[in-house]
This record gives C-alpha cells, structure tokens and sequence, in this order.
DNA sequence: TCGCGGGATGATACATCATTACGTTTGATA
DNA sequence: TATCAAACGTAATGATGTATCATCCCGCGA
C-alpha cells in the first residue's frame, strides 16, 4: 500500500491542473451524453473548481463576474443540479455546500471527508463503505437506492500542525 | 441471526411505548448530566417522537399548541439543538429535518436508512460501517471525529408494496 | 427568606439557502 | 428557414436558520 496516495491534495499541487482536468471531463462527458456545457454552466463549474472546499451557492454567485452584472440564483441552482446529474459536482448537505468532484476514477462512491479546519473535501475511494452499506441494507431488508456518507475531522496536514 | 429484528418499527408496533419510552430516556440523561428537561424541550422532543419520520422545524412549529400561542423558530431550534447535545434526536441534514433516536443501545452509530416511498427512517446497528470508516479514515491519514451516513432506499414494507 | 447569578425564554428582526413562474432566446434538426 | 425543446433572464416568493436583547425562572448561598 506504499504508494497509496492521500485523497487530499495537498498544499502545494499543482492546481491550475485540477481546474482544467475538471473542465475536460466535464466536456466529455457532455460529449458522451449529447448534454451542451453552456457558458453558464462552465462558469458555475469553474467556481466550483476553483477551491477544495464546499462553496455555497450564494458564494459562487457573488464571484460570478458576468459581463458586469449578476446572475439570479436560480441560473446557479440550475447549472450546479445539471452539474449534479453529470456527477462531477456534489452537494454536501450538512454545509448546504458544493464540491467538484475530485476524481475521475470510478468507484470512487459518495464518501466525504470533509475537514473541519480548513474545509478542504476530499473523496476517498468508499469501496469497503460501499460494501458494509450494501450489507447493513441487506440485513435489514432495505433496498438501497443511494447512500451518502459525510466525514469529519482533521485532515493530515492540519493533524499533523494541530500537535501531532 | 433468526431473532435479529429489523430496524424498522413495523406498521402495528406500540407507539405510545416509544414516545414514553423517549420521554424517560430524556429524563434519565438530563437527571445524569443536571440538565433540565423543560416544558419547551419536553415538548418539542414529544413532537419529533411522534414520527418515525423526519420531521421539519418549522413543521413542529405548526403543530405546536402552546397555551394558544406560537413559538418562534428560535425556540424551537434551541429546543433541538440541546436535544442533539443530548443524542436523542439527530437532524437529517439531506433533508433539514429531525428524528428522535430510535432506540438506548449504544453502538447504534449515526447510519440512517430513509424510505423514499412513507419516508420512515430506522437506524440499523452501524458498527460494520463504523469499522470500514475508522480504516477509510486511517488510509487516508484522517483524523476522525464524527460521521453520518445516509441510505435512501425502499423499507422492507414498501419494498414488497412495489412489486416483490 | 432574600438576593444573586446563570441558564432558558419570548419576541422581533434579519440572514441564508432554494424554488417557482413565466416570457424570451438559442441551438439542433427536419 | 420553420419548428420545437432546452436553456436562459428576471422577479418574486418560499423555506430554513440566527442574532440580539430584555426578561424570567430556578438553584443556591448568605
């Protein structure tokens, strides 16, 4: 497992990397699924990408400098839903936040790790989460549709500077 | 594992025991912890032992008689809020909305599934989660302090309601 | 019994998050 | 180019949650 890399990114990557792998994968998914990423849409997901942390509806739209005015939330809400539904964003409901989705890996799951000192969100992969859940629902009859699970605590590197 | 029961309390259970069962369970951690279990926090507790759904602050205002009044939100939420302090209610952040817990025994962990169907929500002993989210956790050098996790899925009854 | 101190309350106002409604524009396609 | 559905622009409204502050109430010690 040496070379198990950390979820979390890292204070010193290279994050314009992030922002435009984030945008090629939104622009093919869209490709697969015949879906158009309008400007609109690649600009709320611009926001989205620009931070590792949960960013509140209200915060994108503050930073949308958009041809010198200001969009309604309605065109945030509607971008970050059609965003959700291609799955490269994600909704952290105990922030009433969104997060891009860190990886393009699949099997990734809805697993959070959300750090509760400097708000970075990392998805590591849940395929163990995944399978304790499938069991539980099993055990209790339940047929499971989603499941989402949210994380807190201290990421490494605040761990680490909060005494080890 | 035959005498394992579901989660679930079933259309026919006894009701009126688990809200007093609730109720005594509150006294019994406020008299261990001198906290006072007052008129207002007995009776917003009441209020969300009465479903074993999720039920809405502001629906527990709705229904709340008090001497013909009606509270303010403020006074329900801080009712809810030291209910949370005390574990015996949790608050479905995927739905802003509350439960009591279910049940005294420890180790029932913080997994809930919710019926999208009645909306009825169980919490199944999550100690198998618990387990993989400790590893997930340590894989990825976090230091965990809290977890929730959510399921959406068909309870067994409506399960069998949808056509086997 | 009186007074003190801290927690809980009552009330108003406000902050934050999200959706609805509806007419207009745009882009794909026949 | 004619047409239709999807996406947009805008305003209004709904739903959820907090801040503030004066007041009340209860336990406790003088």
């Amino acid at each position: 497992m040496a070379a198990e890399s950390s979820p979390f990114p890292g204070r010193r990557h290279d994050h314009d990397a992030c922002i435009s792998e984030g945008l090629a994968r939104a622009e093919e998914i869209c490709r697969v699924r015949r879906e158009r990423l309008t400007e609109n849409r690649r600009a709320v997901l611009e926001l989205v990408l620009a931070e590792h942390q949960p960013v509140g509806a209200y915060d994108i739209l503050e930073r949308f400098d958009w041809r010198g005015r200001r969009p309604a939330p309605a065109q945030i809400y509607r971008a970050l839903s059609f965003l959700e539904t291609l799955g490269i964003v994600h909704r952290i409901a105990s922030r009433n936040a969104y997060v891009a989705c860190s990886g393009p890996k699949e099997g990734h799951g809805t697993v959070f790790l959300v750090c509760t000192e400097c708000g970075t969100v990392a998805e590591p992969n849940g395929a163990g989460v995944g399978r304790s859940v499938r069991k539980l629902a099993d055990d209790s009859g339940f047929e499971l549709h989603t499941h989402i699970l949210e994380v807190t605590g201290l990421c490494p590197e605040c761990s680490q500077a909060s005494g080890v």
